[in-house]
DNA sequence: TAAAATTTGAAACATTATAACATTTACAGG
DNA sequence: CCTGTAAATGTTATAATGTTTCAAATTTTA
């Protein structure tokens, strides 16, 4: 697997877009998971950046493909595409973004960018090894963590306004 | 200030919320912030366990008393009990706790236990060094952290089934 | 092929949150 | 005490997000 995209810099998404894909279609097969046209479609809605996107957007989406769908369809697919691992919900924002580490076992950690929008997923093996010591020190059975940085990417910072 | 509560043993919850509502009131006026009857009313009820309360539970408590309140009503109170930083909202759940760390200047992290719905927040400073460190080798500047562990609480994991 | 299980369609509904504008209250200066 | 101003609250409507339910179609298994 070559060096990860840098949602917040220019690259060719389209290599992120089929890369996800081609995952994904791997990782069903493994888990004799039929990941059926709607599923596909929707992850592929969902990678169409590295920004999350809400259901009812990916909804209105489909509806632009002609495809007649109701909210049920779109959270049925986010629910598969989330049991699988290919997709994370960004619980702050209420939306989806494409799992960046599909298949490697990991606890995702996003910094959000809250002037572009972009989201970078970082495995952090240093921070779940403090949050799991902070929960056992209190007794606690950790079982799924939300961890959620919103603040400002480097090229926010340097120069603000970017799509 | 006496060591804090375990919320999820039994204790004397009156003096979590009396405590909590002494510690709003000093923190409001330092603050020079109007801790009116309304505001002050939410507080309590939010305070009234350790279990997060969402926005229209709260508002069906405000009826209970007889109080004719809408939606904007309970969203402002908790909007300025935030800014103040007297409650927090748990993402993950849409819903609202009472900061155990009022005026102390701090990120919470949550335990939430899935099975009696206590919440317990920490500080943690190994937690939030890492994650600084993680988002800062991103070239990230991180303003807002959101850190909630769902699982199991030591008295859930031992017996379960308790409020 | 027939039965069973999974997936999708469709309609209604539930929950959470905000927008917009009117009214009231608190407070400072005259 | 009045009065102008800002802050807070009331009120109505609506937006945004998510779920329940039951029927129909499709796929898998036997
Ligand atoms: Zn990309
Ligand atoms: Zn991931
Ligand atoms: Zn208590
Ligand atoms: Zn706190």
């Amino acid at each position: 697997m070559s060096a990860r995209a840098i949602p917040y810099r220019p690259h060719n998404h389209d290599a992120c877009v089929s890369q996800a894909l081609t995952d994904a279609r791997a990782i069903c097969q493994r888990q004799n998971a039929r990941l059926t046209p709607i599923r596909e479609r929707v992850l592929e809605l969902i990678w169409q950046s590295h920004k999350p996107l809400g259901a009812y957007d990916v909804l209105a989406e489909l509806s632009s493909d002609g495809h007649n769908a109701a909210p049920p369809t779109v959270y049925r697919a986010l629910d598969f595409l989330q049991q699988h691992g290919l997709v994370h919900r960004i619980a702050s924002l209420n939306a989806f973004i494409g799992c960046t580490h599909a298949g490697e076992h990991h606890t995702g950690m996003f910094l959000i960018c809250r002037a572009c929008g972009n989201v970078l997923e970082l495995t952090a093996p240093a921070v779940s090894t403090e949050v799991g010591k902070a929960a056992s020190e209190e007794g606690f059975r950790a079982e799924n963590t939300t961890l959620e940085i919103a603040g400002l990417c480097p090229r926010c910072q340097a120069e603000p306004d970017h799509d």
